[in-house]
This record gives C-alpha cells, structure tokens and sequence, in this order.
DNA sequence: TGAGGCGTCGAG
DNA sequence: TCGACGCCTCAG
C-alpha cells in the first residue's frame, strides 16, 4: 500500500505519513488533492505532497486517512512545485505553506464547487413557440424572452428580473424550458485596440517578444510616466491571443480599482481579483476562476503569488521595488522573489516593473540573470519635474511650512494647478511633553512615543495600536502646560485649511481613507483637475496618477535621509522619486520642493543632482564593496519573548551550536536587541547571518532552523527565520 | 498550533 | 477534595 505525504496545517516542519483511505482508487491520490486526516485529538484538513512506498515509521504506525474530498487536484502542477520550493527556500512548515495556495472554505476542508452556476435554457418545444405567445402570463412571457434573447441565463440575473423559481418550474412543467449548467469558462477573451506604442515602447516589446518560449525574466525600468502599463497591457494580450492566462501581482489594495479599470478598457475578458478586502465567497469564486481557467487575468496582492491557474502564460508584478511584496510576520515570503520562481517553475516569461526598481532586481538584471528594458522618456509631451532643496535652517516655519514653499503653493493654487504635500506621519503631533518637567507620554508596551490625535482626542502607539485618552494634566506634576511636539498630517491639514480656506484640501493617510472606496472617489474626484491642496503620507505615492498636480513639497525631507537601516537610503531614493514622479505628468512641468535642515547631505546631494538610475547604481557599488544584498545574502533568527534575557540567551545557543557546525564564510552577528527592542509588551532579539553566497546562506537557513527546534524552549518564546528580510525591526 | 496530562496551589 | 491554572509534551 502506498504512503501519503501530507502537510497538515500545524508550525511543525515536516509532512506526515499516512495510509490512504478505504476504497480509494490508488489513481486518485494525486499530489495536490485534499484529505480529511485524524492528527492528535482532531480531524483536520491535509494536503497530499507526494506518495512514496514506505514510511519510516513503518505502516503499522501510520494512522489511516479518513476521506479523500476532491476528485482530482486543486492545486496545479507549477503552485505544487513552488509550494515545495518556498517550503525549502524559506525553511517554513510546509502545512503552513500549501494553506497560503488554499482559500478558506477549502481549508476548512468543505467540497470543492465549480463556479458553474445553474440556470435556464429552451428546450426544443420551446424554442419552437410563436413570439407573442403566453400573453396572458406576462413574467413567463418574459422569461421566455429573455431566454430567447440570451439563450442561456443563471437563476440569479433570472431573480433579478423579478422571475421567481415558482414561474419557472411552471414553464418547466409546460416543457417550454429546462436546466442546464452555465459555464462562463470558455469564451474567449477579446482584446481591444493597443495605443501606439512610442520608440522606446516598441522596442521593450520586440525585445520581449524575441523570447517569447518558455521561462525568462524581463526588468522594465520606465521612468514615471514612460508607459509601462502599456507595455502590460500589450504583454498580456499577446499571452491572451494564445489562450493562456496571466498573473498580474500589485502592492496593495488601493491599486485595484484603478488597475481594473484600465484592464476592462483594453479587455473584454473575465478578470478575477483576488486581494484581503473581499469576503471568503468572493475569494473563493476568484480562486476558482483562475485555477479552473475561465478567467483569463487574475490582479491581486502579494498572496495571489500562490493562486493555481490553469493556463500559466505571463506574470506581471507591477512596482516590484515595493516593500509590500515581502510578507512580515509568520510565512515571510517575497511574493516578488516567488513570482519569479514561479515563472521559472511554469516555464512562462515575467515582467518586473518599477520607476524605481529595487537594487535586487537591478542588480539581476546587470548580472544578466534578467533582460534589463529601460524607458527613459515619459510618454507623450510631459517632462520629469526639477527637485530642489529649500534651506529651512532659521527660516521662521509654519506648522512645519517654510515661507518658501508656501509661496510655491499659493503661487500653484492661483494658477490653477494641484499641490501635493508629502508628510510621512500621521497624527497631529508625534509627541506630546510636559512643559514644567519633561514628562513624554510612552506606550507602556513598546519602546516608543504616543502620537497624538486631536480629533479623536487619544492618544496611539502606531506599533502595537495601544489607545488612551488625550490626558488634559501631566501624570507626573500636574501640570496643564503639555506640548505636542512635531508634525502630523492632522496638524498640516489643520494649519491649511486655516491659512489656506479658499482651496479645498484633502488629506490621504490610513486615518482619513477608513472606508474601502474612499480613496477610488478621492482619486476620481482630484482627476477633474480642479486647483487643490493634497497633503498626504506614503499612501498618496503609490502608482496614482494625478496628472494636474504641478508642485510637490516634501515638508520633511530629514526623516527621510537618516535611518539605521542599510536600506534606508535605497528607500529614501525610491520614495522621493515616485512622489516627485506625481508632478507634471500632463502639460505642466512640475516642481519638486525639499524642505530640509541638511541640504549639503550627501543623499540629499545625491538626489539632487543625479536620476534614480544613476544613483541606484552608485549605491548597489556600496553594496558590493560591503558584500551586503544583494551582494552577500542575509538571514535574521528573530526571537520575541517576554522575558529580554531569555530571548537573547535562546540566540546565544543557537549561535553557539550553528557556529560549530557551518562552515567558514558565514559570518553571524549578535543576539542583538531588534532596533525596537520592546513592542506590544515583548522583547526582540535578533541574530544576523551573513553569507556571501546564496549556497551558504540556504545550508545555513537549514541548520539554524534544525538546531533551533533541537532546543528545548518555554512556550514564552517565538522563534523565526526570515530569510531575506527587508527590515531589521 | 491545539489538546491533553500532570503537578501545584488555594478555597472550602 | 475539587477546580483553576501553568507548564510540558506530542502530533504520522
């Protein structure tokens, strides 16, 4: 009897052996299958990985599946072999891993349903009634009607109509109609007319096209503006004239309603939008439709990486620089990283696009790993704005405005234009202090300052959400002398609506977009282009277009320029860019203003004078001299523990025993504090590895995750391995 | 991770 | 003596 291997939705990493089912068709245990398994005291929901003749336990130790729940396999052959990849790749519990290529109900082992939806059509007797027949009923003569004029209709767009079931078993019963199934799958998807493509656009897409066969990685580098959308949009209708589907990855939510848009004006097609906003029916029904192939494109987020689809033809990962990509907590994948990978399983060409491409990717494509494409003029008559830096050493400011940039506003504003004003903090103020003795309100579970949020009169910790009400006296001396220190969106918007009251003025950051469609009707509403004050935070630079908008201010360009992570200049650049990159999209050339207290930084001086490009190339040579990624590769083993020593010491053993058994070329460092060594009530520590090849940085992910569940650890402690990792936090 | 077993402790 | 609670172990 053959063995099953199942991963079974538990942190443990390894499959488990069981024997199938009583009678079972040998053939229908195929890898990719569900099975109802008995693991412990429960019933759960496993994954079948792979068969094999025996089990190390031996077979009288196996206990026996309980069901096989579906027919053939959910999952296809490509999302098979990448769940197995990621599950080696990042050293993470393979159960956990199949569950991120599963919707829920499918987790939760309930039977797997075709999108197919029953419906109504005519059957021969009819098809062959005079018009104008069954006068006398008139919502049968209508559902005859309709039936006539649409040959096949779902129960649903039946009910919508007014026509209830009774009406329909009637004519049923008359013989005039019967069931049938209606699948949306097989109609082809018609594509519409392609822009012309300018010289350049041409040329990324002869040079695409030149490979069409079988797996390749292209890096389109496209200045905002150039059109790489277009160059998409062509890519996939190519993939779609041949039948196949295509994956269309974004960083987030916000981007869908816009990126469906201009989908569904270039395609008539079934597009299946899969992100965390939709109910688990609507996920489901998405799910489906990609991996039984009646949709021919699927857009989602970082988890669609994972989603089974039928006909594999073309990956897109759009702003694939953006830090969304990359999972933070529990299964730290790089849906980026993935999608590649995927590409290369299911032998099909991807596309990774960005303005501002990551040095990863620009670093792949110098290598020649990937064919690098670069689009250096924007499309049609537009220009890329100027950048410079305003001085605000002992300029007088206003909430954080120096007269400088409030000139270039007003000045803006009366010419009819947009200003979008870049604040990366939310909140009114990020500190409030006591004036009489120093007292700073703290979040009593993280290493960190309370923001202040005047409106909603409380006080947040932006990192584990902790609330309390805006105290009115100092907790400390009692004194009513309590400053907020610093600036916020809240503050801005509070000064400018103040100072600036003839223009409206809308503020984009989490707290102000709450619901789902507020930031699609913003969006709308700021593209009649009428003259505004847009203040925002990171929110308002993701891949919008607001072609009216002529002055960008970076009230504090500072923050930007120093951080501790080595990163943090590469993020720096790619942010600035992509706002700058809002301005004078259209006509009008735009206008980048900096205000800064270090206007001779070298970053600063950097972005000043020298283009993305130029300066990603710079800092990717820095990279290479100090052999860190994506030069060297890096791991971090994390712990997170309530107790600060226990932690470190469970990293000191770890490193102890990996260091005995790796060999020379990995260098480890630490157990360290994480840089924010307290939040939501636990102590991080963290242990960096750092490997100059990719072959030493897997044996050593491999050993650190064995030595790691050797140790005997107190349930107080969470250990993980981030393989790759974007952020040092 | 989730469930069960076991030891400890306080209340009655 | 019972139940609550914390800690440890195990899962095929």
């Amino acid at each position: 009897m053959p063995v099953l291997k199942l991963a079974i939705p538990t942190p443990l990493r390894t499959l488990f052996d069981y024997l199938p089912p009583d009678n079972v068709e040998a053939e229908a245990l195929k890898p990719g299958v569900r099975l109802h398994v008995p693991f412990g005291k429960r019933q759960v929901t496993g994954y079948l990985v792979e068969l094999s003749a025996d089990s190390k336990l031996g077979q009288s130790a196996l206990k026996q599946a309980t069901a096989l729940l579906d027919s053939g396999p959910l999952l296809s052959p490509g999302v098979l072999a990448l769940c197995n990849w990621a599950t080696h790749y990042y050293q993470h519990p393979p159960g956990e891993v199949f569950q991120a290529a599963f919707p829920k109900a499918m987790r939760q082992g309930r039977a797997h349903r075709s999108n197919d939806e029953a419906g109504w059509e005519l059957s021969n007797r009819g098809k062959g009634l005079p018009s104008g027949a069954l006068a006398r009923s008139p919502k049968q003569a209508l559902a005859l009607k309709m039936l006539q004029d649409s040959k096949q209709l779902g129960t649903n767009s039946l009910k919508q109509a007014g026509i209830q079931s009774p009406i329909l078993k009637t004519l049923q019963d008359k013989g005039l109609i019967q069931r049938c199934e209606i699948n949306h799958g097989d109609s082809a998807a018609a594509i519409g007319e392609a822009l012309n493509p300018s010289a350049e656009q041409a040329k990324v897409l002869a040079g695409m096209r030149a490979n069409d066969r079988g797996f390749s990685c292209h890096l389109v580098e496209g200045v905002t503006g150039s059109g790489k959308t277009e160059i998409y949009l062509q890519r996939i209708a190519d993939c779609l004239e041949r039948g196949d589907q295509a994956l269309v990855l974004i960083p987030e939510i916000g981007l869908t309603p816009q990126t469906l848009a201009r989908f569904n004006s270039r395609f008539r097609a079934e597009i299946a939008v899969l992100h965390s906003g939709l109910s688990d029916a609507q996920r489901y029904r998405a799910w489906e439709a990609a991996r039984s192939g009646s949709a021919h494109i699927v857009i989602g987020t970082r988890s669609a990486v994972f989603t089974s689809l039928a006909r594999p033809g073309l990956i897109v990962v759009d702003e694939e620089h953006d830090q969304s990509f990359k999972q933070q907590d529990g299964f730290r994948y790089s849906a980026r990283d993935v999608a590649v990978k995927r590409a290369q399983l299911e032998g099909c060409p991807i596309i990774l696009g960005s303005a501002t491409p990551s040095l990863e990717s620009l670093h792949n494509a110098l290598q020649g790993r990937y064919i690098h494409h670069r689009l250096r003029e924007r499309a049609g008559s537009s220009q890329l704005p100027t950048l410079e830096a305003v001085d605000i050493r002992k300029s007088p400011l206003q909430a954080g405005f120096s007269p400088a940039l409030l000139q270039a506003i007003e000045h803006s504003l009366q010419n009819r234009q947009q200003v979008l004003l870049f604040l990366n903090r939310r909140g009114y103020a990020p500190t409030l202090q006591c004036h009489d003795c120093g007292w700073v309100a703290e979040c009593p579970a993280c290493d960190a300052r309370l923001t202040l949020h005047r409106k909603q009169r409380r006080l947040r910790c932006h990192h584990c959400g902790t609330t309390r009400p805006v105290l009115q006296r100092c907790p400390q001396c009692r004194s009513d002398q309590l400053l907020s220190l610093g600036l916020g969106t809240e503050q801005a918007e509070e000064w400018l609506a103040h100072h600036l009251s003839q223009w409206p003025l809308y503020r984009v950051d989490s707290d102000s977009m709450q619901g789902r469609e507020s930031m699609q009707t913003l969006v709308d509403q700021i593209n009649r282009g009428d003259p505004c004050i847009l203040l925002g935070t990171q929110m308002l630079t993701k891949g919008h277009h607001f072609p009216a908008v002529s002055l960008v201010g970076v009230i504090d360009m500072d923050a930007m320029l120093f951080s501790t992570d080595f990163r943090g200049e590469e993020r720096a650049a790619q942010l600035l860019t992509q706002v700058a990159g809002r301005a004078g999209r259209a006509d009008t050339p735009g206008r980048v203003l900096l205000q800064t207290h270090h206007p001779d930084h070298p970053t600063l001086m950097a972005m000043l004078t020298q283009n993305y490009h130029q300066q990603a190339l710079s800092m990717l040579e820095r990279r290479c001299q100090s052999a860190l990624p994506p030069a060297g590769q890096l791991l971090i083993a994390r712990s997170d523990c309530t107790d600060a020593e226990y932690g470190e010491q469970f990293l000191g053993k770890l490193r102890a025993a990996a260091q005995a058994q790796l060999p020379t070329g990995i260098t480890m460092i630490g157990p360290l504090p994480a840089p924010m060594q307290r939040r939501a009530g636990r102590f991080r520590s963290q242990l960096l590895v750092h490997t100059a090849e990719r072959r030493l940085s897997r044996l050593a992910a491999k050993v650190l995750v064995e030595l790691a569940q050797q140790q005997s650890v107190s349930r107080g402690l969470n250990w993980s391995l981030d393989v790759d990792p974007q952020d040092m936090f």
